[in-house]
Parts: structure tokens; sequence; C-alpha cells
DNA sequence: TAATGGTTTAATCATTTGGTTAAACTTGAT
DNA sequence: ATCAAGTTTAACCAAATGATTAAACCATTA
């Protein structure tokens, strides 16, 4: 079970990501991230100098492995709401992988001392689909609506029950395989609320 | 400015809000909330023996805050629609006022320690808007959906933008008052999202 | 084999932090 | 005025924690 073939680098980053995300910056502690990734702790500032240089190689590989995928999405030749239902599709099997990126992403730009990690988010995507829905408007393929609060709806939609994952699976009194069977039954539904919103 | 008129209890409470909202549990200080409360340290554990406790206290008041309105909303007569749409309006008006509130209470649902904090949540509601649903549905004055996955989609549209505000006023260069201004506007389009949705 | 440079470790440090304590202060009743 | 009870304060404590250091270890190379 001990992953022997990694460099001590990268056992730490290994580590350390999923201490960082499941404890939070304030509630990890260097020790933990040392136990978990079987070292000792002070490797931890040999290779990454402090905690503060570790959590932001953690946020910047964990953003980098989230935002090409959906740029790939909006990418791709096609109608707007070919795009969004694909990203729908792609961002809860992403989400499925990664269910506690999102609560970790929005404490940290949410943290005042890490208010600068927000430049680091990707924002391309958004000035890439938006003029997508105007041409799709001009030529009477997609209701009128205000497509800002659109994407924030989509966005929200996808995100919101993973967030609130212990809350559901208490009051629905269910398993974690079960929620995780919900979460994709969610894309066939979220792909139909998006029909019925974006066809005129 | 200073809030003479309070107890010392009072003012505890409110500083611990304040901070704890802010900050979240790990990040706050007994010292900060001491200084915000303008008075000594050994007052918050003369009064409330702990920071746990102190920030159970926290959590009861906030939800307590919250959950009647959610209550008030739901129990009123009327058709689902009327039901969701009413909800939509109370729910993003509260948030307005308490935009912190849903990261609070998300990190401290997810905080493996905090876990049975989740029980304090009430999941009544759910078991009173459901019915409501099937039987308009009966009478055919409701499209055919999974009315759980529904409520999900309801309550992420209202929380994420409030979520992730500071990447979206980051992402569309605007001001905390424009911010407002598209949360505002955003009760009408929800509302009109969801007619779409529930309208057979 | 001996020297060199990078890596790992145990021990240690300084600071922070939640919590305690004993004394001082305030208030209301007698 | 005095006493008693509750309230407030400064000083202090012990544990935790991020970080450093000096020595030990290991592998490569001359």
């Amino acid at each position: 079970m001990e992953s022997e073939e990694l460099s001590t680098e990268e056992k730490i980053l290994k580590a350390a990501m999923e201490v960082f995300l499941r404890d939070g910056y304030d509630g990890s502690r260097m020790q933990d991230i040392a136990d978990v990734a079987g070292i000792n702790k002070a490797l931890l500032h040999y290779y990454f100098r402090s905690k503060d240089k570790l959590f932001e190689k953690v946020f910047d590989f964990k953003i980098q492995s989230f935002f090409p995928q959906v740029d790939a999405a909006f990418d791709q030749e096609g109608l707007f709401i070919d795009k969004i239902t694909f990203f729908i599709e792609a961002y809860i099997h992403f989400l499925r992988k990664n269910p506690f990126l999102p609560l970790f992403v929005l404490n940290t730009v949410n943290n005042k001392e890490k208010a600068n990690f927000i430049k680091k988010i990707p924002i391309g995507i958004a000035h890439k689909i938006i003029p997508r829905y105007y041409a799709d408007l001009k030529e009477g393929k997609v209701r009128p609506l205000d497509p800002v609060q659109f994407i924030m709806t989509v966005m929200g939609m996808c995100v919101f029950p993973f967030l609130a994952k212990p809350i559901f699976v208490s009051m629905l009194k269910i398993e974690d395989h079960n929620f995780d069977m919900i979460m994709e039954a969610r894309i066939n539904e979220l792909k139909a609320y998006v029909k019925l919103i974006l066809t005129p």
C-alpha cells in the first residue's frame, strides 16, 4: 500500500493535498502531513520552505487539474446549449472524483489572507462562452436571458449537492454509494432543466 | 458606535458570530473575539467555558435565525411552484443579509469533529414540501421530475453565487454594490427558471 | 577509499493559543 | 458601612505548532 516509487517531494505533495483538502489550511498540521507522507516533518520545510508555500503549491496543482477540463468543454464547436450540457456531464464526473475540491477553493477565495489566490483562477472561460450565447440568441436558437445569471445557475446546480453532501446524506438517510448514484442520475436531470430553460 | 447597552454575554456572542463566520472555527482566536467584543479574554471562558461551547452557541443561534424563515415559506398554502418561488425570494433576501452563513454551515457539517452538528439542522422541511409536489403532479399541475433533485437545484441556484462571490466579483470586474444588484435581479431570473422547469 | 553534496533525522526553539487562577472590583442587600 | 455574591482583570500555565539546526546518513565520483 506504500507508494514506494514516489519521490519524497511527490509524497509530501500527495499527503498535503489529502490533509489540506480534508482539514482546510487552518485546520491542517504540518505534523499530520508528515505522518500521512510517512516522512520526517523537517522535510516539508526542506522541500517547500513553509506551510504557506506548500499550501500554494497544492492550490496551484488542484486548480490546474480542474480548469483545463472546463476549457475543453467550452472550446469545442457547437451551440451554447451543447457546450452547457457537455460541461454539466464533465463537471459532475470531475466532482465525483474530487468531492472536497469545491469547499477547498471556496474557503481559499473567501479567506482574506489568500484573496490574491483568486487571480490564479482562469477567467477566460466566461469570455469564451458568453459570445457563443449571443450568437445563438441572434439566430433565435436560445431563449433570451442573462447569460451571467445562467452560468452562475449551472455551476450552482452542479456543485451544491457536493458541498452539502453531509446534510443530504443525513436528510435522505442514505449511504455514500447511494449519493454517488444520485449524482450520476443528476447529470440527465440537469440536462433536462437547462433544455427547458434555454429552448425558445 | 459602541454597543453599550448590551450585556457582556451578548457582546461576546455578537463578537463571536462576527469572528467565527469570517475566519472559521480553526482560523478564529479567542483573543480576537475578546478584542472585537472589547472585553477581557477570560470572560469568554467565564460565560461560555470553552471555544467549542462558544462555537456551538453561535452555530445554534445562526441556524435558528435561518430555518424558521424557510419553514414559513413552505408552510403556507398554495401550489408547489408558489412555495418554491416564495422560497427563492425569501432565501436570497436572507443571504444578502447573511452572506457568510452558507460557507460557515458547510464547513461545519463537512468537519469530521463537528459531524454531530448536522442533526441541529431541521430536516422536516423536505418532508413538508415533497408531498405537496406529488399532490400537484397527480393533478397535472407540475411536470414530472425528481423533487429531491429539484430541491437541490433550487438551493444551489440561490446559494452558490454568495459562496463564490469573490470569484464572480473578480471575474466580472464589479464592486460590492453591483453584486448586490445582480443578486436582487437574480430573484426574478430564478423564478423564471423554475417556472420553465415546473410548468407542464 | 576518501571526499563531496544532497538528503534525512532527532532535538530544539520561539511563539501562539486555549485555558486557569487569584486578586481586585462592583453592586445590592442588610 | 459592611458583607457577600457575582463580575472583571492581569498574570500565568501547559500544550501545540511552525520553523530551525546540527549532526548523521547515503550515494556518487575522483
